[in-house]
DNA sequence: GTTGAAATTGATAAGCCGTCTCAAGATGAT
DNA sequence: ATCATCTTGAGACGGCTTATCAATTTCAAC
């Protein structure tokens, strides 16, 4: 629960220096998109049904977008869809991506990492985030 | 002009394994496509409506696909739209990407692809090809 | 605790990008 | 040259996201 109030603390400061305000709906969807990795708006649309029928969709689309604002969620564009991951949630955002059945393998690799920062620097930028992903294979499509 | 016929007989090849037709439509667009690392379909539509002012925004979205399922072109999501990159440009299919200016700056790092071989191997993958972005602020837009 | 200016919400319209549709035209095996 | 088949172009369509705007909520100042 301590982590969660630190986000909310992340959250708090980013509206008061910006003059916004904290509404139910913002701490509601801040909740419950803490409690996972990553999430796309639909999803979170039909999982906050059941708390708030009358939650809207735009609602939840400009509060995800509000969360990358504040540094607390990351948008990546998956496919046709915004997938929204949690920053806190440090790791295992690689993917492992078999083109034969879907199958997608997350996995974490720091010497990667490592170099990626080294190519990052040497060109002058500093990373916000990135994305890798490699296509291929698995051991069972490839009989 | 020697590299140009060989990305054509890929094609001519796949065309012909899959009962496709060689149209001029599609020479067209192929001899464009690989004098640039990568493009979109938007500023294909425009570079080539001075050579075919019929060519339709449709066919162009067509082929491109059409080279990805050939191996020639990889389609990438950035923002809200689709980048087609140029495969047979080797070594250089790695970005960093601003996202102040949308400034991309391709890179390769041999170092980093022994990795990645490394993690689909323990993983029982074969990779066949894999997408690697940086998203992160130039020298110029951190100030 | 009231008040009131300013921000937020929900519902829906609008926008954008990419794909689908289909009649007309091009291709290439025979 | 023929003709079955594939392709094209133009616009309609569809999914995802953002913009619009009247009604509501927040919160700082009384």
């Amino acid at each position: 629960m301590s982590k969660n109030l630190k986000e909310m603390d992340v959250l708090r400061q980013h509206l008061a220096k910006h003059q916004l305000k904290l509404t139910r709906q913002r701490e509601l969807i801040l909740t419950a998109f803490l409690r996972q990795e990553h999430v796309t708006a639909e999803t979170m649309y039909h999982q906050l049904a059941k708390k708030d029928p009358h939650l809207g969709l735009a609602t939840i689309y400009r509060t995800l977008n509000l969360f990358c604002e504040a540094g607390i969620a990351q948008a990546r564009h998956f496919g046709t869809q915004t997938q929204y991951d949690n920053i806190s949630h440090k790791g295992h955002h690689d993917h492992l991506i078999c083109t034969g059945c879907g199958t997608i393998v997350e996995f974490e690799n720091c010497e990667i990492e490592r170099l990626q920062e080294e190519v990052a620097t040497k060109n002058g930028f500093v990373i916000q985030t990135h994305r890798l992903e490699l296509y291929g294979l698995c051991a069972r499509c490839r009989h």
